[in-house]
DNA sequence: GTAATAAGTCAAGACAATTGACTTAATAAG
DNA sequence: CTTATTAAGTCAATTGTCTTGACTTATTAC
């Protein structure tokens, strides 16, 4: 009787665990409300004033906080407030999209020091990696000109690019993404930069964007709706990232509508993929994000149809977004320009019925968020920041040293 | 300067928080693997031995965790395993549904111990208390006079009714449910039974009972799509319910869906309210079920148009499922029975293409998860134990207590 | 019969949060 | 102007929980 499949089972947590969660707490708390003095943080987090202290003198001592000028507020000794030091930790994070790839450094409260691209060349990704390593590389030379000791406060490497993962030959993307899928990135990236790497969807790169500085700061429950090349949505449920199994959560752009008869993926209907197909235009044009946001400017017929049209089907998603997920708010956001995402949302209004109505809402149920070609690469190097500062059950157990 | 907004931070933690995470990851392990030694228990929790053993001491003292006979296996000293003990916890599940309410009792290892049902009066929910209550009281009354200290060690009372929670009239279901959502239900079973009391929609409840004893049992990412009076789907991510901003997540019975140019819920579609209707049969009978899966074995043709116009919407929405959630595997439950369950998932067949087809799956895209009237009153006994002894994030915090 | 192996215990130690008294520095009240 | 009050923050001792390394016990392999 050789019982031997594998025992399944959490890990526990100890000392190491506990302070490693109080720290993150902290710098949570400093991250949503600003600079916050020790007895502030001691009542927000519910731990003893003292335990606050030896925190943050060890952040302190780190480099990740900061004292600012006492403040005086009514009777009783003034308080010192601490704000997180910006550059305590740095991030570089990266687009690979079809025809392009775009690096970026980012500090710790999630500015962008640099940024950088690259044409991809169609040789394929072993190829490509060549001109990744080179982007990177060029961007965290950049990044050490900047600042000091730039290089000891990289947390990691946040990729982005089109998904799903793992999934074999969907075939209809036939500009070579699909040839990224089986090529070993994260290997090759590890070993060509030596830093810790992650990888993420556009989509799911965006929402973790939103939530480090955009429209989903401090949100539980929110829903990145993404229009770019493809469509996704990046899901933040109970604070966090949403992965799925597979990492593939969210990738609605496969999601089959049926209408007319026929099915067709969504993707295939509102994505820029399908504004550039009804435009005509080539996606590998160089000035592609200019152009469109200057037919949206002046309101170019033909990307009018298009926006009616997308807006049918978002508006349709957005309302089975609300009923899926019951988030707090629905954040559109895109690569595209700002101007396409707003025309986007004053298209999709007025929203459908959903549960998302209810008395005494205070957040809208549908913003707008970041939509600029580099908001991927932003999100991208989110990842890691997150990965490395915010609280979260896995970053507590002892498995996760 | 009265800068008094309220600050937003997550709680830290301590001591009590580490042990009472090692202790539910204990119980856990116990619940996923069966009965594991103490060194078994400090492999798969990366915890030491020693550790292990004190926690296994207290829980033995608190009669949640029995040895049993020592297991020789190899060279070394004997293992002495240790399991769950069933009596060491139990609760109280309650469905309120629109004609009748069940309620039965559950011990720590998800069996039934006492059940019961009474039919609810027209009269509105406060009649419909008292009735609710008078069950409640039956249970426990019985569960006492079966177990030696049962109300010592009853952990909770779990509701599940149908959901929406909080959303202002959207009046399509006359029967009474909207009087109930009015109804200070939480506030007055709270008092009327000194337990804590919890409550969540059908479908969640069926995914928690699928979770603790059913098809969802050790998986992290699941999705339970329950059709019950309405349809819903109770999602498991990350190993978690999760309820969404105000318990609605999964509720997909209002999902709007376009077909021959007119919006339908799903609701209205694919779920027991549409076969009743379809049949013309009243929903208050009190065989139905027996009626309904007497129909479905001899294969009435008028049973069959529906399910295989439901199993169309089915099929959609598991493909929907699946490019959103991307779990491990979609079950299919419901609150019929199980032979409809059955026929429907036939009938379901084949699945549409999504990126749940990959390589190297081992669990099936869907299965059957538990199917008769009693599922969702199990279910929301299953709500206030994995509360009380699943291993969350939450019950690490210091504000948990 | 002896060595090897594995389960499990013992006692001391390390780590991180807690406690309660204390210090410091401001405003409010008389 | 003096004193009381209030609040921030520190100090030193304590507590709770996990860890460490040596030890005991029980079994199989050689």
């Amino acid at each position: 009787m050789n019982d031997s499949r594998p025992i399944r089972a959490k890990s526990g947590t100890n000392h190491e665990g506990t302070s490693a969660h109080n720290r993150r707490v902290m710098i949570d708390a400093l991250r949503m409300n600003g600079a916050l003095s020790r007895a502030d943080l001691a009542r927000a987090t519910w731990l003893t004033k003292q335990t606050v202290s030896n925190i943050i003198e060890e952040l302190e001592r780190d480099g990740l906080v900061r004292s600012q000028a006492a403040v005086r507020k009514g009777r009783g000794q003034p308080s010192t407030p601490y704000g997180l030091v910006p550059e305590g930790a740095f991030a570089i994070g990266l687009q690979i999209d079809r025809h392009v790839t775009r690096a970026v450094a980012v500090d710790l409260v999630g500015s962008v020091l640099v940024r950088d691209e690259a044409g991809l060349p169609t040789g394929g990704p072993s190829e490509g990696a060549k001109v990744i390593l080179d982007l990177v590389a060029g961007v965290r030379a950049k990044l050490a000109g900047i600042v000091q000791q730039s290089e000891k406060r990289l947390v990691g490497l946040g990729i982005a690019m089109p998904g799903p993962f793992g999934v074999a030959g969907s075939g209809d993307d036939p500009w070579m993404m699909e040839a990224w899928q089986k090529f070993p990135l994260l290997e090759t990236l590890t070993a060509g930069t030596g830093l810790d790497v992650g990888l993420q969807n556009d989509a799911a790169a965006a929402a973790t964007a939103e939530r480090m500085v955009g429209a989903a700061h401090g949100l539980d429950h929110a829903v990145c709706l993404f229009v770019g090349y493809g469509i996704g949505a990046g899901l933040i449920l109970n604070g966090e990232l949403y992965r799925g199994t597979n990492g593939n959560a969210g990738e609605i752009g496969m999601a089959l509508l049926f209408a007319d008869g026929k099915s067709t993926p969504l993707e295939h209907r509102a994505s820029l993929a399908s504004l550039y197909q009804h435009l005509s235009i080539d996606p590998a044009d160089p000035d592609l994000h200019a152009e469109i946001n200057d037919r949206v400017l002046r309101g170019d017929p033909s990307v009018e149809t298009w926006i009616d049209a997308a807006a049918a089907d978002l508006r349709w998603s957005i309302h089975l977004i609300e009923t899926i997920f019951d988030p707090q708010t629905v954040i559109l956001c895109g690569s595209a320009s700002e101007a396409l995402v707003n025309r986007l949302i004053a298209a999709i209004g007025p929203l459908l019925p959903s549960i998302a109505e209810r008395r005494g809402r205070t957040l809208p149920r549908l913003q707008p968020g970041m939509a600029d070609p580099w908001s991927v690469a932003l999100g991208a190097a989110a990842g890691p920041i997150s990965r490395a500062f915010d609280p979260h059950f896995a970053a507590i157990l002892k498995d996760s040293l």
